[in-house]
DNA sequence: TGTTATCATAGAGGAAAACTAGGAAATATT
DNA sequence: AATATTTCCTAGTTTTCCTCTATGATAACA
């Protein structure tokens, strides 16, 4: 029950981009130096990003990623879910790939669709506004 | 970000002896066979059950396991945090094993102390009482 | 004493996670 | 035009852990 690296180096990913200046491109390099992360490694997942829509690229020197919306347009549930696959807590509950037989006859469904509707309600009310709102709060200036 | 097999096993193997007679023992091998589980598998995932005081067990012809204690008095959250190991979605942020050098500065450690707090909320919200409940609700009677 | 159950532990096998590596394509600067 | 810089693409590697299997010991009842 943990979340994967993917996900969490995708938000603080999109974090970073976020707090930079919305013209000058952020560079995966940097990002990936900043936040202690493997450069290759951020750059698959960037890469997830960027086909989704949901950065912008621009090659060549003084390159980078954008963000494609404002900040407010991001929750944590779009970038986790995008990211992370899927954020149910079980297969068997949602019908997506199998479904457990016995679904139907099984009380712990209910335990995971609480589960799923509670994990969901918070990172769907989270957005990337507020990380970068909170972020501030914290340190204050920021340069990168 | 998903319960594994020994999670969920245990609920339903917990669930099994909850809906059994509280005097007489349910076997591993009729709940494993009832539940399509390998009940090798079983077997060790009630031994942790065992080990931590949840279940009772008896040797021999006639033996099996008893709940330690009335369903009411065990949650959900007590269950699954005693096999899945831990119910947090990170590591980094309840201080446990090792600690991200940048928790301080990280804004994104207040989504998953959130996402800590909706998940533990559900699974100690729901007591074994209640799975047996549901689990009558839905199957009318019952018969192992 | 023999059958029935739990108890203990080791390990196989595979899948997924977490990177690593090498180079191609695009673009800004000189 | 040449070069440096950055993203883009794909393949491979390593490691970890999940899931399950196997073997036998131990205890209890009949």
């Amino acid at each position: 029950m943990k979340i994967s690296t993917k996900g969490r180096y995708a938000l603080r990913l999109m974090l970073e981009i976020a707090l930079g200046d919305a013209e000058k491109p952020v560079r995966i390099k940097d990002i990936a130096r900043k936040q202690d992360i493997s450069d290759k490694y951020l750059e698959q997942i960037v890469s997830v990003l960027n086909k989704a829509g949901m950065v912008r690229s621009i090659r060549g020197p003084q390159g980078g990623y954008l963000l494609a919306r404002r900040p407010e347009e991001y929750t944590v549930g779009d970038i986790l879910r995008l990211t992370e696959g899927s954020m149910e807590p079980v297969d068997c509950v949602n019908g997506s790939l199998e479904n457990c037989p016995r679904v139907e006859d099984c009380s712990t469904t209910i335990v995971w669709k609480r589960l799923s509707e509670a994990i969901n309600g918070v990172i769907d009310g989270i957005t990337l506004a507020d990380l970068v709102d909170w972020q501030l709060a914290r340190s204050g200036d920021y340069s990168i």
